[in-house]
DNA sequence: CGCCGGTTTGACATACTTCAAGAGAAGTGG
DNA sequence: CCACTTCTCTTGAAGTATGTCAAACCGGCG
């Protein structure tokens, strides 16, 4: 789908509506959010914000997927989340932004000014309630990822990768067979979300290819033909399997 | 300061509170947090909630220190925070915890009964916001250690912790002179901490002291000697200071 | 066609881990 | 107060997963 930048689609038919910030919004509080919100759009690659920016807007990933990283003083780049679709940019009540966020495919976010946003967190506990339980989840997530970097081995970082975008592409995308994987980032992007290089991303990938995991069809795009043994790779549990 | 397990302290007295969750609360609200309070103590190694535990208590760290982590099923541990008095544990919202929580030092809490609590968050904004607003500065601290254990060195992680260190026990303790370090980790908990083996920790620790950058009084405890160098074996500035 | 970014593959280097032994502290019980 | 055990920590030697450097490949696009 693609949203042009003049068009303000109604909250009401927003892809996103039932996972957002505004997700617990009643009418009312979606007719002020219609009136301090914009679209905006930006090309694969193009970065959205700096660290340190000035933080004029906040904002929700309406479509496409956009990263958040951090670059260090001497070029080492770590990214620390993936922005996909409902995903929310910005901490209210604060001005600047920590970290780089770019977008990896061609992004499309719902924007809000925000002190006007800010007083509606202010004023109403839906708002407010929301982005503290969508807070809560990232936390939990950034948490997971940081076992991820700090103990799994580069094969168990990119099974789990791969099994966090299923589960993420499933989601945003109900519609998409959930074996049928597109890779939205270079394999540089990959291994800078994992803490790796992207000649060991490479090897890895080629590895499960190898072991016939993995089907790839394209460079970007494979499909995953042994599914216990992906899950079994990402060192998630021992013996393969919830133990009951 | 000990605090007994049958006290109650008065909030008034509390010495978090102007920095826990219970920050912003007027004395109606505080009132009522006093009728679902109740202090709980943890001997130092003692677990305080195993992960998948139900969560009957949200608390509030009043002293000592505490470790959020996660085991994997074959053993590996990796530490995904450290808990210092103001800090919360557990998510309302969420009957359940995702990480393991164990008493460092010996530790204090202060408990809040779940359910009435999470009233309290849904009808006092006070709360929410407090809580919305220590939860996404855990976000960036999150975001921040995925960085360390992504890309950095095993020197500049230890440069690192020893510097987060000396911020939050200043913070909690104004009175502590900043460049007196006591260690609350063993070597092998700090290890947890920064995706690293006991034995790494130790190394560096003792390629510091050689170095001339830390003095050691005690296995435990040290002075920082030239803060500078410390700082700049963080990584954190090429330069050794902020780009004004 | 020839360039160009993304990717693969190989050979080599190394930071960190692993394994192993021993030295200090610290607690315990006689 | 002294053995005795038990942790914690240090130090060394050897191994390995991953990084680094370099060359070649591939698909797309002007």
């Amino acid at each position: 789908m693609y949203i042009s930048d003049r068009v303000r689609p109604s909250c009401t038919e927003c892809p996103i509506r039932h996972r957002a910030v505004c997700a617990r919004c009643d009418e009312d509080e979606l007719a002020i959010l219609d009136n301090i919100k914009s679209y905006k759009s930006f090309k694969a690659g193009e970065p959205i914000l700096w660290r340190g920016d000035e933080l004029t807007y906040l904002a929700s990933i309406v479509s496409g997927v956009g990263s958040l990283g951090k670059t260090m003083e001497d070029g080492r780049i770590q990214m620390v989340g993936l922005l996909f679709p409902s995903d929310f940019i910005g901490h209210p009540g604060r001005a600047q932004i920590e970290f780089d966020v770019v977008a990896v495919t061609d992004v499309t976010l719902c924007c809000f000014k925000r002190k006007p946003f800010e007083d509606l967190v202010a004023s109403t506990p839906h708002v407010a309630q929301r982005l503290l339980e969508m807070a809560l989840d990232e936390l939990d997530a950034a948490r997971d990822w940081m076992v991820l970097l700090g103990r799994k081995t580069a094969r168990e970082k990119i099974a789990t990768f791969i099994e966090m975008l299923i589960r993420r592409q499933s989601l945003s995308d109900p519609s998409s067979e959930a074996l049928k994987v597109v890779l939205p980032l270079t394999r540089e992007e990959i291994a800078s979300f994992l803490g790796l290089t992207l000649e060991t991303v490479s090897r890895q990938l080629g590895a499960m290819k190898k072991e016939g995991i993995l089907h790839f069809s394209d460079r970007r795009q494979f499909e995953v033909a042994d599914f216990d043994a992906l899950h079994i790779a990402t060192g998630d549990d021992a013996d393969g399997g919830p133990l009951f």
